[in-house]
DNA sequence: TATGAATGAGCATTCATTCAT
DNA sequence: AATGAATGAATGCTCATTCAT
């Protein structure tokens, strides 16, 4: 990685920070120059325009989520443990580098073509790896195929709204929890099956 | 009501509209004028400040999607067709007035003191309410409950990025599949009653 | 008088204390308003815009500056003590309604025409009278009468900016240091001594 | 001096003149910048707001009379030729350059915390200079030296508005009438009588 | 590479004024 | 005589972006 490679990270990571806690909107050019300690004009040799940070910030961002997930699903076969791998792998993701996912939440709307479609292909691309995932549930429809995978984004995607660190547990106990939640839902007790294992570890 | 807080609901509606669209931090009062069809300055009648535009809207949405829910919940009394009832009752306020819970779910944290208190208030109570229909359901423990609870707020606070008007189906089908999941899970075949129910109707 | 003059007077009241206050540019017609417990618009049933308020306000209280001093002069022949008079009369008139003579002072630069000129012609009279005060001094030339006038009006209208109410002495008291200062100078006794120099060159 | 530094000079010369011309609150930041030929924007290079300009100027202005007078007084010692010195002093200054001696003299009242202080620091320093002058004159008291510095200062702080470049003399005869007024008073024809009443009472 | 002065467009907001009521 | 909703122009200021250095 060159010299230049490096300071480009920098620089996003920089990004990230600043998006994340006062969205793309309202993060003025000087704000991520603030956070980078370089000059404001500096910034341009990392970049196009403003747009172009954010474009850069989530293609690396969904690039590097998409890959550990491959990753992660590589190793595993059984759906239920395959379900807490998604899971486990976002929470962890989340957990590791949240400036990046809050910056992924929340501003992916504010991304204008030709960047949009690019990021878009990338969040498609995710979307059909936890679909397939699901799908592997027997007895799973198309259209709840969807809806459980929109309704699975929607819980991870949420969690940084509501998620206190060193309070709420680690990203493993929470995928579990979750992982249960979508296995078993809530009304387990009305099964019959005295022994349902109430989660995957 | 009066003709001043006609034009009132009036202008919350188009700031409604307009944040959707935008977000708040793009939205400039120029923008919410022309929705309005009044000048910029016109505006400054009905508010403080943009942010009060912001606060007003927040506070109205919340407050009468509150009311609908406690209406609804106060003629049922089964725990699964309770949750079918929070299901059903925010997705119908979402397909009614789009423009106002895509502000309250993607605008919130564009608030600033006093008004965040003050909606942060209203927030905690439909939590509240949303919580208790929850903790109804025997086996759920204090910390599964908070996040079943904030996985369903996610669930369908995320909605609005998917729902396809015409195509993905009405507010009832939608809850029902979403209660289904929420109850069940994905894995009802390993459970052993052949004949559980899937859904709430 | 009338109820509209009365009201009016009351209207040119809250100007003169809004105006003394935060100078003709800075006050609103909203800050009038508001000192006058009146609308913004009702205000125009007693001026044509707000420079007319300013020029009402001026030119009330230029004429009954004018009115005391020329009463106050009728009574006094002595040249020592129609100076006295003078003095005495301005800063009575400024202890009694500060605001006004604070706006005369302060904002007769914002003045526009035609209204300034017409108020230039009584401070013009005002001059006359303090002028014709100053010359029946013997010695006085006709460049020293100018500048001793101007001078005069100086300290007169300086005092707004450093007069302490209850702590600096009535308006008596101050004209009379002001007075003698204006008679005998800084230097009496140097007096007598036929060959004291006048001035340094 | 860096070529900031000159820009800046620059920028505050053209301040001067606008406050001077128009009074601080009726001066646009376009105003200035029209004046100094740059955008309005550009001005915030050299200023973090509109009143930090005005606080710039006043600072500048109060610096260099100070100065100026200091080192004027150093070589004098006779009270009279010193009093001579301050007149001489400002009014040269004044026709030096009168935009920023007016700028002192009529927008220092709009200057705001925390600037307003350190203005009325120098302004204080300033002022006890003069009153220095004035106390090394023989039977003057405590109350008389306060109202005659004041008087003095009003007089000089009223030049601006009466004096015409090209028919009001220069500084120096300008200063000598004034020191003559001053050290002498109107009446030194009746000085050496011994029953000369002093004031009327 | 990096800086920072400079710009022009845009921002939220305030204003004097008008006018239907 | 008085109100207050409404307007269009102007305000101070911030912005992304450019470019000479």
């Amino acid at each position: 990685m060159t010299a230049y490679d490096q300071r480009r990270e920098h620089v996003l990571d920089g990004c990230a920070q600043v998006f994340a806690e006062k969205g793309y909107d309202s993060a003025s050019i000087r704000d991520i120059a603030r956070a980078v300690e370089m000059s404001a004009g500096g910034l341009y040799h990392y970049c196009s325009n403003k747009q172009d940070l954010l474009y850069q910030v989530c293609d690396r961002a969904f690039r590097s989520l998409i890959a550990r997930l491959e990753e992660g699903l590589s190793h595993v076969d059984d759906p239920q443990e395959r379900l807490y791998t998604v899971f486990v792998t976002h929470l962890t993701y989340f957990l590791d580098r949240p400036d990046e996912l809050i910056t992924l939440t929340e501003n992916l709307s504010s991304l204008t073509p030709p960047g949009s479609a690019k990021i878009r292909e990338l969040q498609r691309c995710y979307y059909d790896i936890v679909s397939g995932v699901l799908a592997s549930f027997p007895g799973i429809t198309a259209t709840s195929l969807r809806v459980a995978t929109m309704t699975l984004f929607g819980s991870i995607n949420w969690v940084h709204t509501w998620y206190r660190r060193g309070i709420d547990g680690g990203a493993d106990e929470l995928a579990r929890v979750m992982t249960d939640l979508f296995l078993n839902g809530l009304a387990p007790a009305y099964k019959c099956s005295p022994s349902s294992p109430k989660h995957v570890d």
